[in-house]
RNA sequence: GGCGGGGUAGCCAAGUGGUAAGGCAGGGCUCUGCAAAAGCCCCAUUUCGUCGGUUCGAUUCCGACCCUCGCCUCCA
């Protein structure tokens, strides 16, 4: 296969990406808490995972992708207690809408989607496990990881312990001083009353598992011992994945994660997404304003993944602008092929587009590479392309936008409702009769309604106008 | 306080020791009942946060400084 290079957190360099058996790349990506609705955001992280996935099997890897559904913990029980729900029913109908926004993001299925809740025995075992070897005690019904005896903890985010600001949280945990240290993390969270139903048995009573706990016991569990790549939000580096290294590899004895792979933030108006802020969006939000997911896509692709990505409504509108122009393009080689295959699944003009993906995920050099390849190969149609040509860039064009996911906008897949057809065509007809003045007075009346008129050579069209709350 | 990102045209965003990709927006023209769309063209040449240094030459290397964002045990 091809090599993709990828940056490495725990090196900081970029490197190639391997899968250490030879065969299929182990990939583990910490998924979404079934509390709500996901935000654009979090699917930044998906997207750019599943970004990742598709290049590398354009590469001509095979991959096991596991992301797992965080669907037991403070959030969660809160949650369920509010909505008066079970926490299964509960977590259940937002795993359902995770799905739904991710499917319309074009997020493919991993090939795994394990949740907590059914690998409780998994994780039991994996506390019994460092509980006899020293690494884990029991306090007060709970358990907790002894962090100063793993040596490497705070290797990967390059956080000493010691230098942990005093009360940087504020949030002092009630069962604090259950700890020997303050660093030490729980594994095993004793039954509080607050929590309910929700709790298993285990060798230290009732309780439920610790956040980080469930991530090593899945993956080691599915993936293996040792896995290829894990990956996540940025914010996850610590402590999430230093407690997910410290609790595997006190385990297993062997190196748990060889490369690990951490997605930016998503900012909105320069600031991280938060509830407080008020600038936190679903898809939802973006469909309200007229967008489609792949625009969204399109802008969660459009900047580097390691680098912060600040996200604006009007970066939306370039995105669809784009898209719209990817699609003329597009129409343009499908007419011009006539019908015609390609010979060869080769990229065509599209070549430098592809290099850039393959080089650390580099989608903004990608996308300018896609523009001017586009660009090029349209001036070229227009001055006369032979059909074959056509159709190998056509190809071409059709794979790179296979793997960024990214379909170009044709006016023809968006549902028109049918007082918005009949309002065209009905000033379709009043321009035939030369009513003029009718004819604009409709044109206001669909654009009130959010849909704008473009006549052409073959007729008129509708389109949906973007950017209208 | 510790650690880590950023500062490139109105906005988003690449990039390189040898003189600034791409997208959006904007402007002009063509087309059009008008408009939108579309097509063609233009759009950073005392300039890449500031100040020094190295160099024949720095936005790109080194140093200092300023601003900004994130993480520091809920967090994609």
């Amino acid at each position: 296969m091809e090599e993709v290079r990828l940056f490495d957190t725990a090196t900081r360099a970029v490197k190639p990406l391997t899968a250490g058996d030879g065969q299929g790349l182990k990939f583990y990506a910490c998924g979404p808490t079934v509390y709500g609705p996901a935000h654009i955001g979090n699917f930044r992280s998906f997207v750019v995972q599943d970004l990742l996935v598709r290049v590398w099997e354009a590469a001509g890897g095979k991959v096991k992708h596991v992301r797992n559904l965080t669907d037991v913990d403070d959030k969660t029980i809160k949650g369920a207690r509010e909505a008066k729900q079970k926490l299964g029913d509960f977590t259940q109908g937002w795993t359902d809408r995770f799905w739904k926004d991710g499917e319309a993001l074009g997020l493919k299925k991993p090939t795994k989607e394990p949740k907590a809740t059914e690998f409780i025995p998994k994780q039991i075992a994996l506390v019994e496990r460092l509980v006899k070897s020293g690494h884990a005690y029991e306090s007060g019904g709970s358990v907790y990881y002894r962090v100063k005896s793993f040596p490497n903890y705070g290797k990967l985010s390059r956080l000493d312990e010691r230098e942990l600001k005093e009360g940087a949280s504020g949030r002092a945990d009630a069962d604090e001083y259950a700890r020997e240290q303050v660093a030490d993390f729980v594994l095993w969270k004793g039954h509080k009353p607050e929590d309910g139903e929700v709790f298993w048995e285990s060798p230290w009573g009732k309780g439920r598992p610790g956040w980080h706990l469930e991530c090593s016991a899945m993956a080691m569990e599915i993936l293996g011992e040792t896995i290829d790549l894990h990956g996540g939000g940025a914010d996850l580096i610590f402590p999430h994945h230093e407690n997910e290294i410290a609790q595997s590899e006190a385990a297993s004895g062997k190196a748990f994660v060889r490369h690990w792979f951490h997605v930016s933030h998503l900012l909105v108006e320069n600031r991280k997404m938060s509830k407080s802020l008020g600038n936190l969006y679903t898809l939802e939000d973006v469909a309200k304003r007229g967008y489609e997911p792949a625009d969204l896509r399109l802008v969660l692709l459009a900047g580097h993944y390691r680098q912060p990505l600040n996200f604006s409504w009007d970066t939306m509108l370039a995105a669809r602008h784009g898209r719209e122009k990817l699609g003329r393009v597009h129409a343009g080689l499908v007419e011009t092929a006539a019908g015609r295959k390609s010979a060869r699944a080769g990229w065509g003009s599209f070549g430098p587009a592809w290099e850039a993906l393959r080089e650390d995920l580099e989608t903004p050099k990608a996308w300018g590479a896609l523009y001017t390849a586009a660009a090029e190969v349209d001036r070229k149609r227009r001055q006369g392309m032979k059909a074959e040509e056509a159709a190998e860039e056509l190809a071409g064009m059709d794979r790179i936008l296979g793997v960024l996911g990214v379909g170009p906008y044709f006016a023809k897949d968006v549902e028109i409702p049918p007082g918005v057809q009949k309002l065209a065509e009905a000033r379709e007809a009043a321009r035939k009769a030369k009513e003029w003045k009718e004819s604009d007075r409709l044109r206001d009346e669909l654009a009130k309604a959010g849909w704008e008129v473009r006549d052409g050579v073959g007729g008129w069209r509708l389109v949906r106008k973007a950017g209208v709350a």
